[in-house]
RNA sequence: CGGGGUGUAGCGCAGCCUGGUAGCGCACAUCGUUUGGGACGAUGGGGUCGCGUGUUCGAAUCACGCCACCCCGACCA
């Protein structure tokens, strides 16, 4: 009676379609991803979460290297005079920089700005390294945290400081620099849909969204499991603009003076927010199991201790076997826990398999299989262990695949064309992806954000071709937009 | 920055209105029984009640001031 008035209760989760923000909070502290530090808008990335991240980095700094990038490493700190330079830039970072002005005991002569992003610093060393053509491009990226002060932090979503990728690259024509920013954004699709299972719409933002002192920034667009909007990437092309800032200049063949073109793009611990508000559901997190901490859980069960031996012996044969073979294994002997709370943990930290071994298994040489995007009985089967590394990879694979399948139809059935003003506004409403057509003008996107808070997320890379009247003004337009509430 | 709220044990909370020796649940420790979907009993450890000033014989409780954090809006990866 008590276990099934507890079971009732699941794992004691804020509901997740009547309350979308508490449920976010609930898992990300439950799971133990990351906690508020003892310091205004900052978080800490506990073990687990930190694990996460460190699977995702490694997947997309191999990714980065494969197209000729390099590591670096850049100051924490940006002399005031640096940031200035660049005129968009500085407007639009201002309100968040935080100013050292202190060191030691000594008033700065000049206040030093906390990195909020490092085009500013990373520009002015860039330009001592290049004189020649034969010196470009320069592809460079620096795994860092940065920080900015934000109003209003949200875990992972939105904190003071983050940790992130900042790729900076330079070269000598402009093409060549569009190239390198569609190259990234292309890096950063593959990666979201390929390992995180987080299906995304590449595109350009609007003049309005784009980054300060950017020529033009793409973008990745993901939807949430509640419909809202999240950027998960972005790719900048910064035209010369960084390049006449901060005297990136280089001789060409010709031996004629020509400032570089730069391009700057970047991906954050924020897609671990996105990863969760994806795949979650009301038993916790789901991680795709290309990038989960632990692929599999195993669970040893047994009721007297004489049991104990074989059990754990098989335990070790099955966990060993699993590790030779590539899988992240994890087991989880702990007494004092019983078997049902440890199915709950796991659960709610999503790791993808669970496999449970007692003393019936260990007469049948088989194991019980569980798959966690399959709660209940349904997704839980007697695998031999002769065939089981097979069967683990076989099913590791189908929840990789089923989780961006999934994710994927989700977003599909909430998007939508709207073709007139009231259309946009009820779709906005339903918290969808509203397609209309836009005719570019400021004005038109500023009266659709006012009248639904609804925000210009991208042009699509992939447009049917055709043309329209912008659903505000009614004047030519000839691009489809993706309108939506965001994060 | 505007609007609302909360600070009491590691976590979640009650106590405050009506001042009088600081409590509950979970977690933790020891022992025993348990373990295939969140086990149970016994015993035990743990608190400058956010900070300061005031009122009072006496303040978690009343008054004033401060600080911190959270939520809802405008801005952002």
């Amino acid at each position: 009676m008590v276990a099934a008035e507890k079971r009732d209760m699941g794992q004691g989760l804020a509901n997740k379609e009547s309350d979308f923000p508490g449920w976010y909070n609930d898992v990300v502290m439950r799971a133990e991803l990351a906690e508020d530090a003892p310091v205004r808008g900052c978080m800490v990335i506990r073990p687990y979460g930190y694990a996460l991240w460190e699977n995702m980095v490694a997947n997309l700094d191999r990714r980065f290297k494969e197209t000729d990038v390099v590591n670096a490493a850049f100051p924490l700190l940006i002399p005031q005079s640096f940031l200035l330079k660049e005129a968009e830039h500085v407007e639009g970072f201002a309100p968040e920089v935080a100013w050292v002005t202190v060191g030691g005991s000594e008033e700065l002569q000049e206040p030093l700005a906390v990195r909020p992003t490092s085009e500013a610093i990373i520009g002015p060393i860039m330009s001592r390294w290049i004189q020649s053509y034969r010196d470009l491009p320069v592809l460079l990226n620096q795994w860092c945290s940065v920080f900015r002060w934000e109003k209003r932090p949200r875990l992972f979503l939105r904190t003071a400081e983050f940790w992130w990728q900042e790729g900076h690259t330079a070269h000598a024509t402009e093409q060549e620099a569009e190239e390198r920013t569609r190259l990234m954004l292309e890096v950063y699709r593959a990666f979201l849909e390929e390992e995180m299972a987080i299906p995304v719409i590449p595109g350009l933002k609007s003049e309005n969204q784009k980054f300060p002192g950017a020529l033009r920034t793409y973008t990745v667009e993901a939807m949430m499991g509640d419909g809202k909007a999240l950027q998960a990437g972005t790719s900048h092309n910064l035209g010369d603009h960084f390049a006449r800032a901060y005297d990136l200049i280089f001789l060409d063949e010709k031996n004629e003076r020509q400032f570089a073109w730069t391009t700057s793009w970047g991906m954050s611990t924020r897609v671990i927010g996105g990863a969760i508000m994806v795949h979650g559901d009301q038993q916790g997190l789901i991680m795709p199991p290309r990038v989960a901490p632990h692929q599999v859980v195993i669970i040893p069960i047994w009721r007297k201790d004489e049991e104990k031996t074989d059990v754990m012996d098989m335990v070790g044969r099955v966990s060993t076997m699993l590790k030779k073979a590539g899988v992240r294994v994890k087991v989880d002997a702990a007494e004092h826990k019983s078997p049902g709370w440890k199915f709950n943990e796991w659960e709610l930290k999503g790791v993808p398999l669970r496999i449970e071994i007692g003393p019936r298994d260990v007469q049948n040489s088989s194991v019980m299989v569980a798959r966690r995007d399959r709660p209940g009985k349904e997704g839980k089967e007697v695998v031999g262990v002769d065939t089981l590394n097979q069967r683990v990879a076989d099913l590791l694979d189908e929840i990789q695949k089923s989780l961006y399948r999934r994710a994927l139809d989700f977003r599909q059935s909430n998007t939508r064309h709207a073709s007139t003003y009231d259309e946009l506004k009820q779709a906005v409403e339903e918290r969808q992806f509203v397609d209309i057509f836009w005719c570019g003008d400021p004005a038109c996107e500023n009266k659709i954000k006012e009248d639904t808070r609804a925000t210009n997320r991208c042009k699509p890379l992939d447009q049917p071709g055709d043309k329209g009247k912008c659903i505000v003004c009614g004047g030519e337009s000839d691009a489809h937009w993706i309108f939506a509430r965001a994060y």
